[in-house]
DNA sequence: GTCTATACTTCGATAGAC
DNA sequence: GTCTATCGAAGTATAGAC
């Protein structure tokens, strides 16, 4: 009930070390894992710091979406400035790391309103981005967006890029190898431009115009 | 190191009341909130028969994937089999209970491994009799499946409305609209049947052939 | 800013009586 | 099949010295 509870600084290094054991740990091990005593051991400090720099667990989390996000908004707002503003997005949101954290905070949001609320803030906010550029590649490729909302295009190639990397994650890959292959097709017809460490089920360079690989 | 404990058996009511108490509690608040206290409190009986029926709550979890995924293995081929399988498809993946429980799934997945070996295992059965049932309905509308393999197709319905029902639950549905509208046009190109409860954005009834309302 | 000390809760799991 | 009793470990969080 101590109204003035002492806290730490957010410049604080410990606190971004603690920050870092923490997000460690969820990858590791799942958010369950994130226990103040684990993570104050990952980071080498003593458990009573996490409640020193955070007060709660939850505001830990919620401290980890907020950087995290801030972090990703940057991301892919490069990613989006790019000259391939569309295999940019693909391959900004096929990222694993980034998959796995999202998918942790997701099963926690079920259960805490705050970070349900702060996560849904920033989801918006990613999706406003990603309408906004790809509305504009669209326009420049004169596509009818009548029948193909950019809406619809970044939920699409959102979800398909999130659930494959998930999949991958379990273990599952049935049918991935011939979407790989069809999306490769449609972003090299926009944005001709080779795929790199990506395996490419070869067999059509012709309707694509040329099909670079490197090395 | 007792070799032989006691196990109760899998036909007893008292662990199917166990199993529903536990699902119930992941639902409503994720399943770190699935601990053997809780689930015993929830169904009214004591927590050391939590033990008695699985003996580690990691047998509890890996009992519930199983139950659950039979019994979307039986509701999903209801759904194929049915004269509309492409709506049924898309309505099975776009169920709100399902898509939150398989979240929580995933990601106790995430650092339990007998978990993540039983959810690839099933993940990779309900794709295989998707991929069966799909690949049928493209062949008897003609289509290019060359162009748009039935691998594709299925994971293009299953990533987005599951990425859908998820952002819902958040509370974020930018692009939604739009893009139900494309996926109702779609759905109604193919197999012609109205809408039921859902919302869709009228305005066309043009270029999709019949569209009927349900009241 | 970091430490010791500490309070209190909840957890998983087992032994053995009924 | 369900109960009482009980273990030790781990969890969050606070107070106060240094």
């Amino acid at each position: 009930m101590t109204a003035t509870r002492r806290i730490g600084a957010e410049s604080s290094a410990t606190r971004t070390a603690l920050l870092d054991a923490a997000q460690q740990l969820i990858l590791e091990e799942g958010y369950a894992a994130a226990t103040s005593r684990r993570v104050a051991a990952k980071a080498g400090l003593k458990p009573q710091l996490v409640h020193y720099y955070f007060r709660t667990m939850d505001d830990l989390f919620l401290a980890l979406v907020r950087r995290g996000a801030e972090q990703n908004l940057e991301r892919q707002a490069r990613a989006l400035a790019s000259p391939q503003p569309l295999r940019a997005l693909w391959e900004f949101s096929s990222d694993r790391a980034g998959t796995a954290l999202t998918m942790e905070f997701a099963a926690l949001a079920n259960h805490r309103k705050a970070i349900r609320t702060e996560l849904g803030r920033y989801a918006d906010e990613f999706r406003r981005l990603q309408i906004q550029a790809i509305s504009a590649v669209l326009d420049h490729h004169g596509i009818d967006t009548e029948a193909f909302p950019p809406e619809t295009v970044v939920l699409l190639m959102t979800s398909l890029s999130r659930l494959m990397v998930m999949e991958e994650l379990l273990g599952v890959s049935s049918g991935h190898a011939e979407t790989r292959t069809l999306v490769e097709r449609l972003l090299t017809r926009f944005e001709t431009d080779p795929p790199q460490s990506e395996r490419a089920s070869s067999q059509e360079t012709k309707r694509s115009g040329p099909l670079v690989r490197g090395s």
